[in-house]
DNA sequence: TGTACATCAGTGAACGCGCGTTCACTGATGTAC
DNA sequence: TGTACATCAGTGAACGCGCGTTCACTGATGTAC
């Protein structure tokens, strides 16, 4: 997991970068420019994250930036390109290990939501923000490539989650009568309002809360 | 509730201002100013809405900006405090109306809840975004004042839904053990995210099922 | 009722700085024959 | 194995534009006496 999340890292040196053995190398200046400016983007918006600030951090010229993007609006799209395939990966690896040990579709995603409270709860420093909720209250902004790219993430989570809770309902009739997809969609509204509300109060609590809730009401719909 | 929601006029000429016998007069160039503003900032961003295009649209020239606010941080703290003012007058509206036939502490709670997502479902066009979630992602760009007044904003929702889960649950005890704060909080949680997933996906249903789903959810803990 | 002064809601011109972008060029490494 | 060429990952200098801010000033309306 970790490789998925960079800014675990945030604060720490790269030291141990060059003891270990098979250390992964330092990433590339493009890399680089990429994780500068997400954590600059999800702290002052896209408007306000300057190339030279980025290449001030990475420590090439201005010129050097250019080479790699061909323009701002590009580095919003590799931003955004990143930013949802490792989210996929994320929730891969949750519900894989979540189903693991447990054939049934509701237990199964039980576990999957208690381990993706969990790490919400254990990240090294408060969530950062998503780049997704960062750029649609700059979508004038941004090109219709990322705003595409921001739908189609979305609309990700919305299968992902309509595909499973369809199975489970399949088995366990809802103790209530609910609109699947809606329930869907509940999920990334909970994790999208609970880092909002996590960094307005700075209250990490909150959002492994939200997550867990979202389980609660799961369970009491179908859990008989 | 029209005077509180501006943005029901949007597009909307004002032709019947001058019509209707008691109309209200011609908002102040300060107040206009202030509506251009929000409606910007929740479209680009606070960094990319300039001073220049707010004059523009208003018809005022730049040095009568700054007569009205003292710098731009300024108006950031004026937007902020109107949209919270406004925020507390809606909810205060709501669930009075939701309480009006109705002295049971839950039944009044899921009238209000109702009315809400009436509104939400309502609104002349797709809801324009919550300031304080546009700004709680660019905090670094305002200053301390601005982020007092939404984490106040914040709390405002946390203390209303939760004294009044409190006074329901003491009624109606919960079906299965639940945070009384974190369900407090979820309300505000499932709003911001609801108005990110509706602006990402530009789907206006989501909001109020959203906020649909939360009274479901209330009710199958409360409700026998 | 007239006059002096204060306040309100601006105007007009100028400022310097930082931003994104372009263009011609370069040294190091990789590949074809 | 040596040479020619291509590609990679940049450099350095210059550009023009738009931004937020300042300053001295102004005409219309309100208020005190």
């Amino acid at each position: 997991m970790r490789q998925l999340y960079p800014w675990y890292r945030r604060g720490v040196a790269n030291a141990n970068d060059q003891v270990s053995a098979e250390s992964p190398k330092r990433p590339s200046a493009r890399e680089r420019l990429l994780d500068l400016a997400e954590a600059a983007v999800l702290q002052k918006g896209f408007a306000a994250t300057s190339i030279e600030e980025l290449i001030a951090g990475v420590g090439i010229t201005k010129s050097g930036f250019f080479y790699h993007f061909k323009d701002k609006g590009d580095l919003a799209v590799a931003l955004m390109q990143r930013y949802v395939e490792r989210d996929e990966q994320i929730l891969d690896e949750l519900f894989r290990r979540g189903d693991e040990l447990n054939e049934d579709p509701l237990h199964g995603f039980l576990v999957g939501l208690k381990l993706f409270a969990d790490l919400m709860a254990n990240l090294p420093e408060a969530h950062p923000g998503c780049l997704a909720a960062s750029f649609c209250y700059q979508s004038q902004l941004i090109n219709r490539e990322v705003r595409a790219l921001n739908a189609e993430g979305v609309l990700a989570w919305r299968n992902r989650f309509r595909e499973r809770l369809e199975k489970i309902s399949e088995r366990y009739p809802p103790r209530t009568p609910v609109d699947i997809e809606a329930l869907a969609d509940m999920a990334a509204t909970l994790v999208e309002g609970g880092i909002i509300l996590t960094k307005i109060l700075d209250e990490r609590r909150i959002l492994p809360q939200q997550v867990l809730l979202y389980r609660d009401f799961v369970r009491l719909l179908f859990a008989n």
